[in-house]
DNA sequence: TCTTTTGTCATGCGACTGTATGACAAAAGA
DNA sequence: TCTTTTGTCATACAGTCGCATGACAAAAGA
């Protein structure tokens, strides 16, 4: 067995050619030959690590949850206060930055495209699914430290709470609104659960 | 000047053509075969009446911005009271029946595709802006009207409202939500702003 | 050394893309 | 009747698409 190749790097390699088409040019200007070119690789080269151009955008969606769900375990390790940590859950959601307008971008498009797309429908209610029950935590964990309003309904506020996130995401990615207000409203929304800053 | 066609008419027909192909297959499926095709006429009669795809999908962006704005004027002839009327506003904008739904699959794509195409972003700004307004207005008069907590900002709140429904019908689109725990998300969002049902 | 496996590459295939062009029918004004 | 305008259509064009195939290099086991 010769050439000792590590498959998934490779891909991964892949998955970021197709974020970065992604981003600059739209879903739709993803083809074999644009992320090989991309990629810094042969068409050839690219068909060999992923067998269909479905699989390659499932795995271009997959790493990038990854990508998010790293991000915000490191969030969790940077803050103690229950609060403070759901707040800069919801902040690293936002575009607020080139890199969380990059994750954004691309994230937005897979969003779309998961609407047609089954496949990637199931991978992205996954991310779904485990983002919430991280952020319902954290607001339990901020009512019994008493800092949100005890009688908030976690789980819905949870949902409440990404929601807010993902449309401000959606509106600022179309040109609505700066970086700057979009704190302004995160945190009005917080206030409006009683939030007590620690 | 003889075969007197109204051309806004035809053109309407290819925009809602390009409607049903991005609600079925998705954007990446729309082309100007696939379109004829759908709108029943040859490729030829379509490039008459569209010079130019991206011409084509701007059409059918605006056509939907006029569609989402007559249904909220519709709700608005509806109710009176302020918070009934501020509710059933955002209501009419979450995929609750056949029509949200695929209204908001058509838009979900069209907002993905904005990212990337500064024309297309300017018509949906050019809505975020009208909507907002409608929103904060109604949020004010809701306030006077002692239905709502008088120390809300009516613009930020507004935002924050329109974000919510937005985020919403991104998640239920890609089927994290069904429709009823979609309502019930609203009203839990419209009592912590102090909603007092008239 | 020879065989086998693993990876890379160029190329071909049929289908489809957006756009341009010219033929042609129908109807109104000359 | 003849010309001109308006609309429709089929087709040609160069380019791109996803995918399949076969040649070939490199390295490890026989």
């Amino acid at each position: 067995m010769p050439k000792i190749v590590d498959h998934d790097a490779r891909r991964r390699h892949i998955a970021d050619a197709v974020h970065r088409i992604v981003h600059d040019k739209g879903m739709e200007s993803v083809s074999l030959r644009e992320v090989a070119a991309e990629a810094g690789m042969s068409m050839g080269a690219v068909q060999y690590y992923v067998t269909t151009k479905e699989q390659m955008l499932l795995l271009a969606l997959e790493r990038i949850g990854g990508w998010i769900g790293e991000r915000i375990a490191a969030v969790a390790a940077r803050h103690s206060a229950p609060l403070d940590l759901l707040r800069a859950t919801v902040l690293e959601l936002l575009p607020l930055d080139e890199e969380r307008r990059y994750l954004n971008r691309v994230g937005l498009a897979f969003q779309a495209s998961s609407v047609v797309n089954e496949n990637q429908a199931l991978a992205m209610r996954m991310g779904y699914a485990h983002l919430l029950a991280f952020l319902a935590d954290q607001i339990r964990a901020a009512q019994t430290a008493g800092q949100l309003a005890a009688d908030l309904d976690a789980n819905r506020q949870a949902s409440i709470l990404y929601a807010f996130a993902q449309g401000v995401v959606n509106a600022t990615l179309v040109g609505h609104y700066t970086p700057a207000e979009v704190a302004a409203l995160l945190d009005e929304h917080l206030a409006r659960l009683g939030a007590v800053p620690g």
